[in-house]
DNA sequence: TTCTGGACTGACCATACAGTCATGTTATTA
DNA sequence: TAATAACATGACTGTATGGTCAGTCCAGAA
């Protein structure tokens, strides 16, 4: 649907460019071709995830993918050079993204409270929002060679920032002295088995809940 | 080696027995074979161990096992019917041993600090012991269909017992009202990922260490 | 020494699946 | 409308691997 809507629209205002046109501000426009290739990447994408989250790497077939893309596996290697780069995509796409939306709402957050509470809060919204993200990190969290150490990388940066902002709160006597980084990996800890929880179904509550409870705990923990 | 020096002492011992044969007490005693099917089993079950603990179900190969176990891939099937079954025998073996193990230690312990001690303990500990199950469980968490759910069987009884113990305290004003379920579980994660970091070699202090650290922090977060 | 049952072997089979490519199909240009 | 280019297809190929089984070997019996 969104597809023929997007090619009449270029056809309309670009006629047939083959090179990137220009548009008032200076960015390069997309080419017909683009948006259809875009578009086509992201939905292969979609399925990929999805397909990801039900059955692991290893178990995650191409047939399947392409299948639930709507296209047939050829054209899946049109877009990707093979099943490992689709799992990257997924992954550098989404990853990236929750760690570039932790930083975020932690530096919004003034004090250390609320920075704990904005980081736990943004992961237990996020495993709401994006289910399959989560359980793709769940069900393989090292299993593909390569992702062991990406995804100790995209927490790494938040949790630091997590530990810098108590290492500052300690100094200034807000919070007992403690060695920050160690606490700031457990708050993930808790954080991730949590999330985990929650995936399984015990837990019906709103994350804001979750969240709650373990900044009362960790705060209670830290309290001079 | 093992193998010989076995069976040598069982020829002297009984002869040729073909069944079971009666040993004093009254307990029934092992013929050659069992012990030689015991012997080989095992040797199976370490090799898969540490295949799977390298490679995960799906690419832990069976040839690889059976070399490892320094047998021909026709002789591990006399023992085990599937791969799956030598997973499943991997796991019931040392998993329930991990559990007993758990929650002896925390049942010896007498005070809530103790038992707290001795569930982090005890995981740590076994976890520098037995790297290649931890490796396995990190590595498969989920990722074999029929593991999910035991995983969190394994766990769950630990898991209770630190919550029942949790509770009495919080009964008997030794600590503050908590949510103690939910608190067992985050102490759980906690544990968990600390073992993980120290399977990633960030870490090369004693368990002890650690335990002490969260035990440090989970008692200032339960203190009255 | 010869015989026999059962443990052991590894070449072999069947299947599943990642990735390819000859053959369409559709859109665009002239 | 015909020619061309670009995109899409799915049957097919090569390989990896779980599982099998006809045959070998040998300890122990007679």
């Amino acid at each position: 649907m969104l597809l023929y809507y997007t090619v009449m629209f270029w056809r309309a205002e670009s006629h047939t460019a083959t090179h990137p046109a220009q548009v008032p501000d200076g960015r390069s426009m997309k080419t017909k071709q683009q948006v259809l290739s875009e578009f086509r990447r992201s939905e292969i994408i979609d399925a990929a995830r999805s397909v990801f989250a039900r059955k692991g790497f290893d178990r995650g077939i191409m047939d399947a993918i392409a299948k639930e893309a709507g296209v047939a596996k050829g054209t899946v290697y049109l877009y990707f050079r093979s099943k490992e780069e689709i799992y990257r995509a997924v992954l550098d796409n989404d990853m990236e993204f929750l760690k570039k939306n932790t930083l975020e709402r932690i530096n919004a957050a003034k004090t250390l409270k609320d920075k704990i509470q904005a980081f736990t809060l943004t992961r237990l919204e996020n495993a709401e929002a994006r289910k399959e993200l989560f359980r793709i990190m769940d069900l393989e969290s090292g299993g593909v060679s390569f992702t062991r150490s990406q995804y100790r990388r995209w927490l790494h940066e938040p949790v630091l920032l997590l530990a810098s902002a108590i290492e500052d709160a300690a100094r200034r006597g807000e919070i007992r002295r403690v060695h920050s980084e160690k606490v700031a990996w457990i708050i993930a800890d808790m954080t991730r088995g949590t999330i985990q929880r929650r995936l399984l179904g015990q837990n019906d509550t709103p994350p804001s809940e979750d969240s709650k409870f373990l900044l009362k705990f960790i705060w209670a923990a830290l309290a001079v």
